[in-house]
DNA sequence: TGTACATCAGTGAACGCGCGTTCACTGATGTAC
DNA sequence: TGTACATCAGTGAACGCGCGTTCACTGATGTAC
């Protein structure tokens, strides 16, 4: 090619990665073409140069901040299993960090209810990200024994609705006990039966 | 007085009535007052007479919504308790029904999202119903035992969690297998200590 | 009972504004000869 | 090596549109005498 591919690519990426941030700040109808391409510093008319329209960026965005995320959230983890994993995941995607860091943090609960009534592109990215997710964690909560699928998925819908109402709620005190009341429930769906082993001591707090 | 309270009154919460919907169906930004206006019958300029504005909209039809709310999920099972209550609760909150009946059904998963961006007027309301909604299954899920508080507000992240990604899941099959593992979930956590109670056979589907 | 006036819910046109999108243009970077 | 031309990412002004909000007005319903 007659031209280093990297110059647009990095606008792109620049792009994306501002969309992404303001739509998990303000949501998706809140945020303008304008502040986007202002915030990727550029102007609003070079936008259409790198997306068809507002809802490719959308779809877009979507999908990127997925597979960022899992470098957040998953990454980290990798040397962890079975229970270590699922108490290091849920404490910290429940985490008040988190709850306090709406704009670069998972997209599930800031973003889902936009998506839900968005173009289909941007829910099948969700979509595939979600199947994802499910087979991983069900992946490395395995050690001994390992939860049945029925309550991975359960334990995901527990984290995505347990950050969301917890940022709806005005009372720290009140977010904060939901917080820790999700993790312990999101702990006991993602452990292993009781019945088949040994009762373990209450955890330390 | 010297004019029918009544007059302005209905007009009041057809214009109430309809925001719901319209929030729920299109979310709080996309739905203008102008359409909210027609949709109770009436033209725009006649709003700022019942609203100082549209935030002050906001906060009153989440705080109906959720008053209409407790009608259709509560009041219903209000003979029934402990196991029985919570199956049948989650049961209809999980339904497939509820999944597709986005603009009459419960706020939490459509409108939390937008609610946690917005004033703190509303968010202060959702907190109300939300805290509301703990104390009342908690009381509702007592018989012989009852799950203690923190599987409680565990349920409920869960069912608002899975309701919200249910819908945005384009994959009929996959929504569907999520609402059944969502209900497994929530009955889970809502029922007592396994330990306390004989083992029950397995439900009958 | 009838007439004059007061009240007030709702109308409809207008406002300034920011949106998504288009497009003629610029100017830096590359190629041709 | 130097000049003429081609490419193309990004600019900036403009567009039509719908938003939230304001306001002078209408017309039906009530009260005063």
């Amino acid at each position: 090619m007659r031209y280093p591919a990297s110059r647009k690519q990095q606008s792109r990426e620049r792009i994306l990665s501002a969309a992404a941030d303001l739509f998990r700040r303000h949501g998706l109808d809140a945020t303008g073409v304008d502040a986007v391409m202002a915030a990727a510093g550029l102007t609003a008319g070079g936008f259409y140069a790198h997306f068809r329209s507002k809802d490719a960026l959308v779809a877009a965005a979507v999908a990127t901040a997925g597979e960022k995320a899992r470098h957040r959230w998953i990454v980290p983890f990798d040397a962890l299993r079975g229970r270590a994993w699922s108490r290091a995941f849920v404490r910290r995607y429940l985490s008040e960090e988190h709850r306090d860091d709406r704009e670069s943090g998972c997209t599930l609960p800031t973003l889902s209810g936009d998506v839900a009534r968005s173009g289909v592109v941007a829910r099948r990215h969700v979509q595939a990200h979600l199947a994802g997710l499910f087979e991983l964690i069900a992946e490395r909560c395995r050690s001994e024994s390992a939860p049945p699928r029925e309550q991975v998925l359960g334990a995901v819908a527990l984290c995505v609705g347990g950050l969301l109402l917890s940022r709806v709620v005005v009372d720290q005190e009140l977010s904060n006990e939901m917080l820790r009341a999700c993790r312990a429930s999101a702990e006991r769906l993602l452990e292993p039966e009781r019945s088949e082993r040994p009762r373990r001591k209450k955890a330390k707090r």
